[in-house]
DNA sequence: GATCGGTATGTAAACCTTTACATCGCATAT
DNA sequence: ATATGCGATGTAAAGGTTTACATACCGATC
């Protein structure tokens, strides 16, 4: 019941009657001890429960092997899927992981900083953009980082994600393909890259289906799910209206599905509307989402591969790895409605 | 560009011509040094950019101020904000957290513990159920420990919670109130403690309300989305059918409303339903979900609280702070209707 | 002027590992 | 019989801190 302090490697050493050297030895290079002594090291550390303290060894030897996840909200339904995917990888490799949680605050990002010039971790996963701290200084001891899910604004960080402007240039054709000609693009950014790249695969598949630009209806959004009411908002005042809603992300989509029920109207019958993320509750509106699915944990595994692998040797240049993603399709989109 | 090798407590000493325990006494014990030579410390911090190594530190401390807290699945929509209240009450005590993903597997819970057997982190908190390790032997020598929003099955691990029986009874009174008699629990467990306690609930207030047991219907589930679906599919094998749905969490609401819309039912008109936890979706449901609001800040803060105040003294017996839910209307719930 | 008390600082040990280097035995080659 | 080499083990340093204890200094007290 009572807390006894842990076992060292010298109590592992004395049952076993060797030195502290060879216990060392026995568990991280057995073949360099003679197997009678590594038999009686190992019962040892049966009877005394000894596990390696890990902050010792890490101290030693200058480095650890845990590797820190940095994300501003991890409520993001996102992000627990390429989570796995980064843990598997991971521990494939020897690695564990350990997530921060950042909230999107300078300082909070600077204590995880310091837990990295610690030496607790060896590498560093920025998830969805923006580096945690003022880059300035910080930037220069860094440790190996790679961005995953949404490269880091402004950065030569390497970076790890689906292919937004491909993607999306999917859901637009798909769109085309429907019949549909006046589409508008809900939340538009001019800050968070991946989003600015999705609205470059919108342009590209209207510019190539001669769509003339005043056609086309571009609503600004930060990609939430409020952002995606307002935009209906916004649209509704207008003269023409949309006859599908291609949106920046599937929460946009949440939205906007949510604000066009509330005005009374009939989904998919009255509009049509398409997503990008395939999260986890698209299955679960109605009608059920059509959207573009990225491959989360090709994603996550992908990403720690690359850091895992810049860790030996420090990555040549910058570097994007781009994932090609799959349209899904559900039931948010029909042909345009006569009218 | 490059990686230089930070600077230790050392640099700085020998850059304000002083001793390395000065230095750490200027950090840590201000008022144990000159104002002069305090100046001349804190300038040369500045200059190296020395930030202490908190690995070290620890080591030599046998304690570190970081909290660890295990969650099986950091997608579960109540863990982001249940976190951002731990947090805030942590770093309100000079503490920061780690989060680890077990996902429920033991081989990943240990690997956290040896994590924690080496000091890294100073207390644990068990985020939903189920210790992450096999517990017998581990349990003795566990740091200070915390279970957040659902006890651990079969433990003495102290609990901070919301009270799943008085939640649970507004809710089924609620559901008498707008006049319902054949009210279904969705998502019966036997194993899962907070659940129990929600059924408990249940059938207190229906007792308390005369109605028989044969009026009641139960229905097993594990409290996701599916189980909710399926639920349905098995209430309408049987003859009688309720007039409300009481289910056990909001991911079975969402797969029990799911499955009457699938039916050809006219929610709220046709069935009643309602939640609990009141996830973040439940608003975006439709009919929008009523519910009962998990108090997802304040667990959040008094569990932090309560691990931090046994850190300083092992706490006497074992706890169980349970914190009071309020029901929230939303549009699920009518009059149940004349057939 | 010697003693005392208090404040400011330094010295060195301890926390728990890993590992380069030294030592020891023993078998093989000469 | 001596030299050589090799495998198994031990010794001790190093990694970056904190802190008990020792020292040095200075002003005040007798």
């Amino acid at each position: 019941m009572s807390i006894q302090t842990p076992a060292t490697i010298e109590d592992v050493a004395r049952l076993a009657e060797v030195s502290i050297a060879t216990v060392s030895r026995a568990i991280h290079n057995p073949e360099k001890v003679a197997k009678s002594t590594r038999q009686r090291v190992n019962q040892a550390i049966a009877i005394t429960g000894y596990t390696t303290n890990a902050m010792a060894r890490s101290l030693r030897m200058g480095r650890s092997n845990m590797i820190l996840v940095l994300a501003p909200d991890i409520g993001d339904p996102n992000f627990s899927s390429i989570l796995i995917g980064l843990e598997n990888e991971a521990r494939a490799h020897g690695y564990g992981v350990l997530i921060g949680h950042t909230q999107n605050d300078p300082e909070r990002g600077l204590e995880y900083l310091k837990f990295l010039n610690s030496n607790q971790a060896a590498g560093l996963l920025l998830f969805t953009g923006h580096a945690p701290f003022g880059h300035q200084e910080m930037t220069q001891r860094l440790p190996p980082s790679v961005a995953v899910f949404e490269p880091v604004f402004g950065s030569t960080i390497p970076y790890v994600g689906v292919d937004d402007t491909a993607g999306a240039r999917k859901a637009a054709e798909y769109l085309l393909s429907a019949g549909h000609r006046r589409i508008a693009f809900i939340g538009d950014s001019k800050t968070r890259l991946g989003h600015l790249r999705r609205r470059r695969g919108y342009d590209l598949a209207l510019d190539a289906a001669r769509i003339p630009p005043e056609q086309r209806m571009v609503i600004d959004g930060e990609g939430t799910i409020e952002s995606g009411r307002l935009a209906v908002e916004q649209l509704f005042m207008r003269d023409t209206l949309p006859t599908a809603f291609m949106c920046v992300n599937d929460a946009t989509a949440v939205g906007v599905m949510n604000g066009l029920s509330a005005r009374g109207y009939d989904l998919p019958k009255d509009f049509s509307v398409i997503g990008f993320d395939d999260v986890p509750q698209a299955t679960y509106l109605n009608p059920a989402l059509t959207t573009i699915r990225q491959p989360r944990s090709a994603i996550g595994r992908q990403a720690m591969a690359l850091l895992l692998q810049s860790l030996s040797q420090p990555l040549a240049e910058s570097r994007e790895v781009l994932i090609m993603p799959d349209l899904v399709v559900r039931g948010s989109v029909t042909s345009p409605a006569k009218r």
